[in-house]
DNA sequence: TCAATTTTTGACGACTCGTCAATAATGCAG
DNA sequence: CTGCATTATTGACGAGTCGTCAAAAATTGA
């Protein structure tokens, strides 16, 4: 598709990108209501109606914003997938791109509970709508894959009454309750939660111990395999986020 | 303290529990964004000025919401602490509890998605941020205490660098996330994911298995535990749940 | 009974969002 | 280069929102 975009087209890309930098900026300063169609446009010196041409409403500007991250997520999934090794090694590297994700996205999780909360999921365009579930149904089809993996190469059994999926449930769920709790939450430390990252790392090795999946965490040395991932999967993201 | 009131404040706080409940069923219909304070006042036939009378803003009555049914968890986790057993079995009872909650009140994790999310938290009244916050930590202490006194008895051991407190924030994270998924999302079914609450409990007792709580899943039968528990600490509202 | 106090009211200002006729810019044919 | 057709941009507008506050009504108590 050799398609030559016009000066014109290649502007209202530009522009649609500097709507998205911008709200963006205004949604981690004051929320959802901080975000305002009258204020995007006088930022970016436009009128309103030019901004309308972009999108169809407040919401939809905020349902991109979780899909251009999402996405990422996606192809951090894949990546991560391909690590050669045993199932439950290649699920590590999956958690190690999960908390790379959020820690380059940190504020992803405030903004997807946005979507996901008060009535703006129903206001959003269909279209912003199948891509987000279709990039959730394939983070879901990577994992429950992993799990499938483990399953034939005899590293892991399941209960007949528990389809791999169920599995992928548990751990989506840790992992997205810790992350949404570590951003809406201000006082973590208080009642005594000192490094929650750490604490989601450990309990999820724990389901994965209950679950008898071998080789177990006190069976291998799984750090050491991290450290393989980060320098073969994510080296250039692992520096970011170091110097950053 | 054998304060009477007058007929007037008797007046005022049923007035207050109607305004509660006619926003709890706006908040349903239409979430953050279904909720006016304009509506409210024409619903009950009183002017705006008195709504605003009892509550500050907007945000302090969903606050208010929350901390009503917040309390009640409070309360049921509390019971359930009580139950006589083992540690494990009266975390089992917890667990029951959590599940009896989000069954009587399906919408209670839309609304606490709400608080959390879109810069409400921000515009609330820092009385109602205590009553919210005093719930959570006893929450977590009751929890965390349970924890202690398997560690205690010799049924649980958990590694130095780990606090009880990391321990309870990985059951925390997984039935958090896990209701706020269930309470947001359409298309679990779609996905492979049949019986969520099922695979949560699963999943849960896998972390506890993970940790080598005593006794596992595989020696005791919990499932007789729960009957037990329903019986003795929750008949009631078992009982109202299977009939409503 | 009547003045002091409390409660209630709803018009008001300041903001939203999203629309749409009118205006400006651009593309294109002769 | 000119003049028409198409496309893009504008911002005033309607409909709603929240929260305020002087004025009106109700209640209290002496």
């Amino acid at each position: 598709m050799m398609t030559v975009l016009t000066r014109k087209q290649r502007e209202i890309q530009e522009r649609q990108q500097r709507i998205l930098t911008v709200a963006r900026e205004m949604l981690m300063q004051g929320g959802y209501l901080g975000l305002s169609m009258d204020r995007i446009a006088t930022a970016l010196e436009y009128s309103k109606g030019t901004i309308y041409q972009h999108f169809a409403c407040k919401e939809d500007i905020i349902l991109a914003l979780v899909n251009d991250s999402q996405q990422q997520r996606c192809d951090f999934f894949e990546r991560a997938a391909t690590f050669r090794g045993r199932p439950r090694e290649r699920l590590a590297a999956i958690g190690y791109a999960s908390e790379l994700f959020v820690r380059l996205h940190p504020d992803y999780f405030n903004v997807e509970q946005i979507v996901r909360a008060s009535s703006i999921w129903e206001k959003t365009s269909l279209n912003g709508r199948t891509i987000m579930r279709s990039c959730e149904s394939r983070c879901i089809g990577i994992v429950s894959g992993i799990i499938r993996d483990g399953v034939a190469q005899g590293d892991l059994t399941l209960p007949e009454e528990l389809a791999p999926e169920d599995m992928v449930f548990g751990l989506w769920a840790m992992t997205f309750g810790g992350y949404s709790i570590i951003a809406t939450s201000s006082s973590l430390e208080e009642v005594g939660i000192r490094e929650p990252f750490e604490a989601i790392n450990q309990n999820i090795t724990r389901v994965l111990d209950g679950y008898g999946w071998r080789p177990l965490a006190s069976e291998h040395d799984y750090s050491a395999v991290l450290v393989r991932i980060a320098e073969e999967i994510f080296r250039d993201e692992t520096e970011r986020l170091q110097s950053g």
